[in-house]
DNA sequence: GTGAAAGCGCTAACAA
DNA sequence: TTGTTAGCGCTTTCAC
């Protein structure tokens, strides 16, 4: 079953080097071995075994790419984008989730597959930057999204800030005054959270609003039940938002989920907004705004660091590449001008 | 950087095949050494080469997992649990995506990767039944969900006849006549649509209702878009559904938006139910009463079929494994009842 | 244009 | 209990 070049040769007649040859196409091969090598490589189904090929180039052909969780719909859609962009250079990906494990991730960064991967991707979500930057120096490391230090490796990410200010902006241009932030999460350790509140803070301050303290809502994790229930916490506790700006799609989904259980009318009682850009978005009732990174450029950019990482030798400093984003403004805020918007793709 | 077994050997000034022992745990090997030993392994910062091992082994500790997309949701879930439950086997996931194209699933089938993968689960789509028997005998194969030919290899599924049957007779138990079916693709080889078609028949034939076809709906592909479109038809073409069955969440959700968008209430003017049971689903407005698969069950079973092919030489006939499923019922069906329903996970 | 052979790093059969 | 060594299948240098 399992044919060998030794097998092929055997069968064809020649040596094992002139089928290697007529298997990568390199050398040169007379055309009339060529085909008699060729009908031989038929006959017997033969299969190079990736193995043997990766002893001996030392390479995998393997990338990894770790994420928290596969099943979030904004991490689904940047792996199958990887994933694809990464086919067109050959490269294979393996995904790793960390669930926000601290050990997972350090596990992962001091690649305990034992040079399983020629390069890793890392969103990272619980590691401090002291520990990132001390487990930094095996294989070529980018980090990914929104959420990684700069400085310690090459980074990809939309600059945060800005565009968290400019969903608040949005907010207030629609006289919103009373615009409650879902999402911190002071106990993590990746600047996400922060970067976005700080965005936040940013566009209220120059509307010359406060911040209150009553209207910011630390979460446990990113699931539509935290943004649900930080909803819930803040009706139920007077609040009296007339905004919401969640730091996630999911969040903002969860809290849209809330509104219409409570018989909160979106956007008159309350506008809603989330950030990512999820397909989900586009379809909840009401279609939810929100800030859309480009994802398939990160996807590309990302592959492009590491490709860089890998085939050139030649160490250039770490290199921090700002993704653009932008708003995509839906009914969520703006009502019924954005009710009647068909979905178009 | 790069230690091998020999450079730890001859700082520990032992054998090479005593440090391997002390790697594997296997061997019996003195304490005093296997200190010494394993110091010299840390010092070095020793990781074992997979290429090397894998050559050795004949086995590269890789399952492939072609689904036809990432970004779907239900697929991005299972594609989770996948790589969840692989890991507590020691196996890494290769995750392929074939975007319903006939020559990916082809290529995959036939290994093209060479042997990358020890086996290989795969959601078949476009691929005909007969081209699937003739390719099947190359990797231990596994066919994934509700898309899969009996018969040709391993294959773990829901009973869609049966699910269907039961979400359609719900849609009767509360008195709706008029109920549209969206997703049929007749264009396409897998069984999923026909037999969800199927169990949409039985059901009305029993109510002594006779199939219209006007109710009856076609899709290009399962995307909210889709769904949308086929609910904007079967309203403006006056088919004047009272309920509407989507033989996908994602299609279900589509619809909804559009009923949404169309000013109808659901349940009242129309009742929507969807298949899959995808996290979005229980979050949508109103909260989508679906089919949910076991979808833990599924990975597991899988998996399990897998490592039986991998492990056990002897040939087992190829099993059909059926995992159960349940109806989750939420507003978009039965209303206010459902509207007060608080998600919990 | 083709063949012979070394060796990638590891495991395990055979020796001591 | 530990050492020596043959090969897993492939690529590639060196020789013809």
């Amino acid at each position: 079953m399992t044919s060998r070049l030794k097998d092929v040769a055997a069968l064809a007649g020649v040596s094992i080097r002139t089928v290697s040859n007529v298997v990568s196409g390199s050398g040169a091969v007379a055309e009339h071995t060529r085909a008699k090598v060729q009908a031989a490589l038929d006959e017997l189904g033969y299969r190079p075994n990736v193995a043997a090929r990766n002893l001996r180039a030392g390479r995998t052909g393997l990338i990894g790419l770790a994420i928290p969780e596969l099943h979030s719909p904004y991490f689904s859609e940047l792996a199958g984008l990887v994933v694809q962009a990464a086919q067109q250079r050959s490269w294979t990906v393996v995904i790793d989730q960390t669930f926000g494990d601290p050990d997972a991730e350090r596990r992962l960064l001091e690649g305990t597959g034992g040079r399983l991967v020629d390069g890793l991707i890392i969103s990272p979500w619980a590691l401090r930057p002291e520990e990132l930057a001390a487990r930094a120096q095996r294989t070529p490391l980018v980090f990914l999204g929104e959420r990684s230090p700069a400085g310690l490796a090459d980074r990809v990410a939309v600059d945060n800030v800005a565009a968290a200010d400019e969903a608040t902006t949005h907010l207030l241009g629609l006289g919103r005054r009373r615009i409650a932030a879902i999402g911190l999460q002071p106990h993590l350790h990746n600047g996400t959270a922060r970067q976005r509140h700080e965005g936040y803070h940013a566009a209220l301050d120059r509307a010359g609003l406060a911040p209150d303290p009553a209207l910011e809502r630390t979460v446990e994790t990113l699931h539509r039940k935290d943004g649900y229930a930080a909803m819930s916490a803040l009706l139920d506790e007077g609040a009296e938002p007339d905004a919401v700006f969640a730091f996630t799609d999911e969040l903002a989904l969860g809290a849209l989920h809330c509104a219409h259980n409570r018989g909160l009318c979106v956007p008159e009682d309350v506008a809603v907004m989330g950030f990512d850009g999820i397909d989900d978005a586009r379809y909840a009732n009401p279609a939810l705004t929100t800030v859309v990174p480009d994802k398939r450029q990160i996807a590309e950019r990302v592959l492009q660091c590491l490709a860089d990482r890998i085939y050139s030798p030649a160490s250039v400093p770490p290199q921090d590449i700002v993704v653009p984003h932008h708003l995509e403004i839906r009914a969520s805020t703006v009502g019924r001008a954005g009710e009647s918007y068909e979905p178009t793709h």
